[in-house]
DNA sequence: TATGAATGAGGGTTCATTCAT
DNA sequence: AATGAATGAACCCTCATTCAT
């Protein structure tokens, strides 16, 4: 997929890479802890370890800063679970070993998720269609791995986008809703239970 | 539950519940279009009816709006849930129409549930928990539901949890993730499948 | 001619006007000083007695006050010299006393002209343009004057304009040019100079 | 006239004029298109043909680019002018083929006359009695050919001062007030028309 | 109780200038 | 001599909140 490029002034593209990351390291933990509109573009550029002068080298607006981490972040995301499934073999455990791995993928980037769910909605449509892109394309992961670990399912195409669907947003639920759900369940329980019940939904029996 | 309290400075309680309400009606519309950080204290006063003035007359600080829309939101949401209940006796098909209702509901509603999900984070820690309390006491509806419309059910309490939870999550998603769902299922078909998965779930029958 | 309105966030038009006239006043002595550049919207605020916060209930941007300074200079020129022409029946006499006039005020407000000249360009094209057109206004009152005191010249109107323009330039130029003109003549002098080679333009004896 | 030194760090002389007529000549196409203070040193270092850096290898101050074009479209004029002037001998004639030149002149050079007119006064002191003194022998200049050319002329110095300053401000308006006088004259009626007064102004029957 | 003018801290962004390479 | 990344003071403007009427 194409990606969105932010402008830079700066031409170096190495330089670039590393200062973005600088960048996006900072504004995680500075979203993270107070929300992408009460953290200034000073905060960022000193987070990141440079001035407010060189932030800006590196981006156009404040918005570029959230696009760089919401891509980021799916990027990271994405790139682990291809990681999971290119280790196996299709088949029902190497399922199971996919959902348990984004379950825990969720539970460890909790923060971040969290981050992007808050704030997508402020960046332009662009940026969001471009952000929404890329989850479709994560729900297209499980979607493929449903289908060709369970060769002669007789589940219908669209059943199979609502079941990945379903697995998409509980492992985004355990981080989203943790008030409510970490406060009753171990992740390790969590997991389980949904796998128990994902197992029954597809008529698997075990 | 208790009621958490916004201090106004007008005394005739009536008054208050009716420029409240106003407010009410006026924000969640510029939030819906703009989001609660650039919608501005002015133009909440504006599309309410009454001056910039007045508007500090019945809340303390911009925040108190927002919990304001957030109670709001919620306190109709459960209304609604707790009538349609109240009209039918705990069957299996109770359960399936508390849930059919809900997922109307959450469509009905999904311009509001999606500003409260993106802004809650935005309240002080208090009124967040205050409406996370909110959102426990819905999935308590659920869970209680399920209870009652399948007594002889052998299902853990942690696992009602989880399905109150998963159904409850499944109902935002639809208005939530809208840009992916709402492009491949009619309202109908969603609330059909899952339906269908939800028996499996808990092995009934038809 | 329509006046070009600058937007206030504030309702009551008197108080608009007062205020404004502060900012003009203030805003004049400042750009005299350094020009609108180098002066701060802070700086104008401040000459102008007031916050910056309510330096901006009375416009929208910078510029708004730079126009705002263009539109007083022009129209205090424009209702000053129109006195003049009110007090006289039109006559070679008047014709002098107008131009003398003219000079006369030019050197009164040699600064604001000044100002305007150095600045106008900054302003957006529709400010810019409303501005030009002050400035034809002003040259058409001196043609006017022309035509109606010498009613049985032959001079072709075009020929009127060029020379209601060279007085309108000459006029501007003592102040503008003040570093050369002002070394060499008094202010009465340069007046009877250009008076006296404009009678020889315009044929007239004496 | 001794030519005001602006500093640099770079020893060759023949390399400092070189680099110094690129950055003259990219910044007078900047000038004339945004003007001055809307232009970045970074634009004019680009314009020019090299980094920001090598720039500042040639210049103190921003400013000194500034000074740099005033000086060089002065000098500029003055030499087309002189060019003129050597090439034919004292008479009526050379007065009005003089005047001629040099509106034609300044019809030529209106947006470089134009951004001086603008500009001047964002010099520091200094640099802007510099400008003011290449101005002043431009009029010098004029004056000279009158006084040449009529060499009986019972003009008194303070009126063929006052004179030459028309002519010279009469050219410097055809560019600085084109919105107007474009509109209303071709290059070639202007002069014919300024010509044919000027005459009548110094008594010369033809 | 209602109004809206006034406030000023603080936000995002720019850009002239420097300096290590 | 040339480069361009880094800097941070300073700019314009916004907006939640107050308070006199």
């Amino acid at each position: 997929m194409e990606r969105k490029k932010i402008l830079s002034n700066v031409k170096n593209r190495e330089l670039v890479m590393k200062r973005r990351n600088q960048m996006i390291k900072g504004a995680i933990s500075l979203f993270k802890e107070k929300g992408f509109h009460r953290t200034t573009t000073r905060e960022i550029a000193k987070e990141s370890g440079f001035s407010i002068g060189t932030l800006y080298e590196y981006i156009r607006t404040k918005e570029d800063v959230l696009f760089l981490v919401c891509d980021s972040i799916y990027e990271q995301v994405k790139q682990r679970l291809e990681l999971v499934i290119a280790k196996e073999v299709p088949s029902v455990k190497m399922l199971k070993n996919v959902v348990r791995a984004y379950f825990e993928l969720m539970d460890e980037m909790q923060e971040e998720v969290l981050v992007m769910y808050q704030e997508v909605k402020s960046l332009e449509k662009e940026a969001q269609e471009y952000v929404l892109k890329k989850e479709r394309e994560m729900v297209d992961m499980l979607k493929q791995v449903i289908e060709s670990c369970l060769p002669e399912h007789n589940i219908s195409d669209m059943d199979t986008e609502l079941i990945a669907n379903n697995i998409f947003i509980q492992g985004q639920m355990w981080g989203f809703r943790r008030w409510i759900l970490q406060k009753q369940f171990k992740l390790d329980e969590y997991i389980d239970r949904q796998l128990f019940y994902l197992m029954r939904v597809l008529l698997i029996e075990e």
